[in-house]
Order: structure tokens, then C-alpha cells, then sequence
DNA sequence: GAAGAGTACGAAAACGATTTCGTAATTAAA
DNA sequence: TTTAATTACGAAATCGTTTTCGTACTCTTC
């Protein structure tokens, strides 16, 4: 009696496997009598049905997978919760795969999921925008993807973002108006999207207030974290006067005040900055950080709900409409390190 | 041409299904010179074997699940990226489930896991003491699971936690020292094997020091954001003098800084406080908060190691040995939140 | 040159569900 | 009363693998 089975409990019942089967899933075929009967057994003996045989058959997963570069960032997690919290609501099941920003590791993730295993991908791109060809592999498997945060905009796929220029023009305009002559924009690449649209919100700023180039500077600090810390700290040494740092990610931000705290520059009086960062201790920070908060939960959620509507889409003929484009607005707080 | 299967690679060889399955697991019973013809044509044609045949055939499922209270949170993500880091390179997939710090929210995502889905489990328990049926279920299934950090004392599965206890002695012998008279713990709950421990070293340390009982106060504060801020909140009003505080978890800390910043206590002067956690900023703090840091990445490498252990060595005869339970240590952090 | 061992493959069962199809028995319609 | 429809179930195919077993064929060995 080592594990239940279809087939053990149809023999209990003096049931055929199939009457059954179509008794648990409440077939119009089966009377009351008998369902209420093979409910009551399957309970009583613990019935659960064997997940693989049942994919297998079905050809559905209940699964689906979340691909990011990172996990142990503040963004992510929270996403991530609002992912889980539609995906527990519908009893789907989600399997994470790092890339740790490396795009191969990405397209071999990409390509395994080929193979059926989930319904559905969650994805976040470590990809470089010349290289999407996994991503077409996908639509053409026919397996439904939905783009959060970082997406291709050379894939036809649903994305759901934030407004990335407009926080990123606003953030701008902050430093601008708090003073500052020489501006600065960390990065980590110049192959993300949505780190792009924030530097292009940053530069459209500068170049409506007139700000003259060479006061300009884009620092491109890269994923390794000792790399990127030297790049900074390199950036920094000498100090422009009075220097407005608009980081595009929380982690350069975080680094910055590191580094300042170690050489010993004080923000905001010499330096100040502000982030994109959902860090829950920005307001407690030595001094407290402006930021630019995502709706990260609500992107999550967001994500799972359009990824869920294609799966159930699938194979149904589409009114040609447009993709799904979700754009979620950030939140814009003010705090000391950009006080004047 | 939908999907390709081994059937349809079989024909395309003209050789049988179980001569490619075979060669493609490069048994014995094939020769060279097939083998690379299977292979060469797999790769060509992109094969990929559907994984719920395999696995409902196999009957294993190259899966595990990651139980645990929450994601959003320092510790939890750094733990999921070692097990990852273990899991990735085993080419096993990681599911995720998050139980919200409700016990009855556990207990059916493990009742559910004891249909076969995963191989094994790793659970960081949001269970009360009394209630560990579901564990059992899982032993009694054979199903192999390892807790870490919050285990369950009463169910016989290997273990990965920190030396809570003597670092929470540690940790309050250096409030002692730093001239605290008052003395308090903050715990989420008393039905927390991790965080009992550090109370337990709390205690111990003040006992140790004579400490006069009535200077000495145990603060649970539940798992509710709003409630604990009041109950936090309601314990600091009025202060007690050279109040030391000790959190068993960073939530609860960054709380605390919240509030004293919000009804304008000042830390170190007024309250000193100490700290569990693996926040990125803690130097950063206004002021930098001393704490104490669980090696988390390597909580989770070491408990995913255990866990796939015990699900090679499944079924096989086990030497009578004792159950696998792996201490790490803590580091101390020394800042200025508890500066004299 | 007969027996035994080894090599290389194929047929078919098995994993555990779901689903299609067929069919007795009952009920309703003509 | 005959025919048609409905109800309630079972047999068997199916999903795509893996694995057991059987068997030709070649190669040794005495």
C-alpha cells in the first residue's frame, strides 16, 4: 500500500479507472451518488493524483517559471511575492532560475524550458539586445512569456514596466533644481531596457535645462561588484563640484555611500544622489536616500495576471490587437541626500 | 512537425524507440558508432526528452521544493541563492512556495508535496511546535526534506541552523557591557526554534550578570507589520532607562529605528540596539546598526548539499548514524547603535 | 563444431493519469 | 409499441518516456 493510486482506488470502489476519473473531475457523466462516493474514499485514503502523469497527459504543467538575474535584491523579491501571489490564488506552481546577469546563462535556461516543463515564463532579461534568438524560439514553441522591468523590445511579447523616462527626467530635473553643475548616471550596461529609457529620461532632462556636455558623465559600473566599486570610487577621485549622482539601480547607490563614507565625502553637501531602489531603509539611511520607488509587488502581480491570460489564450485565435504594454508609475520621495 | 519525440527520431533513424532512449542515456548494449548517429540527429532536430514522461516513468522528478515564511527579506533571498548555486549545478529545478508565516499555509503546501511533484524539500518552518503532523507525513512517504535556520525540533530530518545561542549570549553580553541597565528581546513568536534559541542565550547572558529580572523584558511581537509598530511602539513609551535591545530579526530592528526616529529617541544615547540580520546597509545606517549576520548563503549551499544527499541515498539501507546537523557561526558586528 | 559468452538491437510492458468511444439500461417522444 | 434520446458507466487508446525481456548474430573456447 506504498502509494495511492487511480487504479487501487477504482478497485476499492467496484469502479472502473475511468468512472473514476471523471467522478474526481465532476464529469457531467457520473451521478451524484457515485461522485459523492469515490470523493469520499479519495479522501479518506489520501488520493492525490500523480503530477506527471497528468501533465504528461494533458500536456499542461500547472507551472510556470520566473527567470531574473538576481534574487538577493529588494526588487526581485518583492516581485517575485506578487508573482507567488496570483500564482497561489490559481495553483500554479513557480520554479525560479537565476542568470546572475549573464546572458548565457539565460538563453540555456530559455532553452531548456523549451521542453515543456512550465506553461508559462516570468522573464526579466539579462539578455543583450543583440541577442534574442531564444526569445523567438519561445513564440515559435508557441510558449507564452511575459517581460517585466527588463524587456526586448525586438520581441513580441506582453511587458509590463514603469515609466522609466519620466521618473528618470524627473529625478533629473530634482538634482538640477538642488543645485548641481556636474551630473552623473550609473549604470550597470547599456543592454538593458529599462536602465536605457531612465539614462534617456536623465539626458533629455540635462538638455532641456541646458546643461553643458562636459559636465555629463555616464558611468557604465558593470555587474562584478569589486569591478564596479573601482570604477566609482576611480569616478570620484577627483570629486566634480558639486556632483549629482542619479543611479539607475539601488545596488551603485548603496556602493556610492560606501565608498563616500570610506574617502570621506559628505551628501549631500559635496555630493548628492538619488536612486531607483524599493531598499525598505532608504528613509533610515546616514543620510537618508531620495528614491525612485517601482510598484515592484503590483509588477508582479501585473506580470503573472497577463502571463496567466496568455496561457489561457493559448491556441485560441487572437483579434489582432496590440500587445499588452503595462506601464506601472514610480514613486518619487525626497529625502536628505539630495537636500540643497 | 509540432514537437519533436523520440518516437518521431526513432523513425527519422530507422531504429527503435528503445535502441535511441539507449543511446541517448549512452548505455552499454549500443555501439559507438549508433550513438553518435542518435546524437548527432537529436541535436540537429533539437530533441529535448518531454520531462513529465521521464519523470512519471522515473519517478523522480529532478525537482525540489524551498519552503519558507517569506521572500522579501535579506536573509531568506541570500539562503535561496545558495541553494540555488547547489541545485543549478546538480541540474535540479527549485521551486519556490511562500507560506506567509502561516502555519495552516504550510502545512497544505506540504500536504500537497506529498503527491511525488518534488524529490525532496527544504523547509524553513512557519510551523507552531504543536503541530508537526504534516513532517510526519513526509517521513512516513519517504520523502526527503531538510529544515533550515527554524527547524522543528521534534521531527527527526537533518538540520542547518546558526549557533543562535551563543550568539544571543554574545550579543547581550556586549549591551551589558556597553552599560545597558534594561534589557529587551524582540521576537516575532516563542514557537520559533531559532529565535527561541537566541532568547534563550539572552536570558542565559543575564542571568550570567545578575541582571535584576524586572529590568528585563520579552517583546513578542507577532508577524503582523501594524501590530508590531504599536506593540514596539507601546514598549517604548516611556523609555526605560539604558534600554539595551536585542532583535532576534531585522524586521523587527528596522522597526525600531522607525520609530525612534518618528518619536525622536536617540540611538546610542537613549537605547541601544543589537540585531540579527543581513542587511547590505546596516553600516549605513543613521546610526549603523550592529549586528549579528548568519552566513545565509551558506545555509542554504549546506542544506541543499544534506537534502540531495538524502535523496541520492534513498531507499538504500542507511548506517545508524546520527542525523545530520550542521551548526555555522554567526559573525558579530560591532557598531555604532551600540556604541557607549 | 557444439556450447557458451558477448554484442547490438527490437517488441512490448510499464508509469498513472485523461479521454474517446462504445454500449447497456432507462426514459421520452411519436 | 416502436424509435429516439438520455443516463451512467467501462474498455481501451493515449501521452512520451524507460526498462525488461527476448533474440538474432558473432565470437570464443575446448
Amino acid at each position: 500500500m506504498e502509494n495511492m493510486n487511480i487504479k487501487k482506488l477504482a478497485k476499492e470502489l467496484n469502479l472502473s479507472v475511468s468512472t473514476v476519473s471523471k467522478a474526481l473531475h465532476d464529469s457531467y457523466e457520473i451521478k451524484a451518488e457515485t461522485k459523492e462516493k469515490v470523493l469520499a474514499l479519495a479522501k479518506q485514503l489520501n488520493y492525490q493524483p500523480n503530477p506527471f502523469a497528468s501533465s504528461l497527459r494533458r500536456n499542461s504543467s500547472k507551472t510556470i517559471a520566473v527567470v531574473i538575474p538576481e534574487i538577493a535584491h529588494n526588487f526581485f523579491s518583492l516581485v517575485i511575492n506578487g508573482i507567488e501571489s496570483i500564482a497561489e490564488e490559481l495553483k500554479y506552481h513557480v520554479l525560479i532560475y537565476i542568470t546572475h546577469e549573464i546572458p548565457e546563462k539565460e538563453e540555456q535556461v530559455i532553452r531548456h524550458l523549451l521542453n515543456g516543463r512550465v506553461d508559462g515564463i516570468l522573464i526579466s532579461s539579462s539578455g543583450t539586445s543583440n541577442n534574442n534568438a531564444h526569445y523567438h524560439e519561445l513564440v515559435q514553441k508557441g510558449i507564452p512569456f511575459v517581460f517585466f522591468d527588463r524587456a526586448n523590445f525586438d520581441v513580441d511579447a506582453p511587458r509590463v514596466t514603469t515609466d522609466d523616462y519620466q521618473a528618470g527626467f524627473q529625478a533629473t530635473e530634482h538634482l538640477i533644481k538642488s543645485q548641481c553643475k556636474h551630473f552623473a548616471f550609473l549604470s550597470l550596461s547599456n543592454q538593458m531596457s529599462a536602465i536605457n529609457h531612465r539614462k534617456d529620461g536623465f539626458l533629455a532632462a540635462l538638455k532641456q535645462y541646458q546643461i553643458e556636455p562636459s559636465h555629463v558623465h555616464i558611468i557604465e559600473a558593470g555587474t562584478d561588484e569589486t569591478l564596479s566599486f573601482q570604477i566609482i570610487r576611480d569616478f570620484l577621485q577627483p570629486l566634480p563640484v558639486s556632483l549629482g549622482i542619479f543611479s539607475s539601480v539601488e545596488k551603485l547607490a548603496i556602493q556610492t555611500y560606501h565608498i563616500c563614507k570610506e574617502i570621506n565625502i559628505k551628501i549631500p553637501k559635496q555630493l548628492k544622489i538619488i536612486s531607483f531602489s524599493n531598499l525598505p531603509t532608504a528613509a533610515l539611511l546616514n543620510p537618508a536616500l531620495s528614491t525612485l520607488t517601482q510598484p515592484a509587488f503590483s509588477i508582479g502581480k501585473e506580470a503573472a495576471l497577463l502571463l496567466f491570460q496568455s496561457i489561457k489564450n493559448k491556441g485560441k485565435i487572437q483579434p489582432i490587437t496590440t500587445l499588452p504594454n503595462v506601464v506601472l508609475k514610480s514613486t518619487i520621495f525626497i529625502r536628505e541626500s539630495t537636500k540643497m
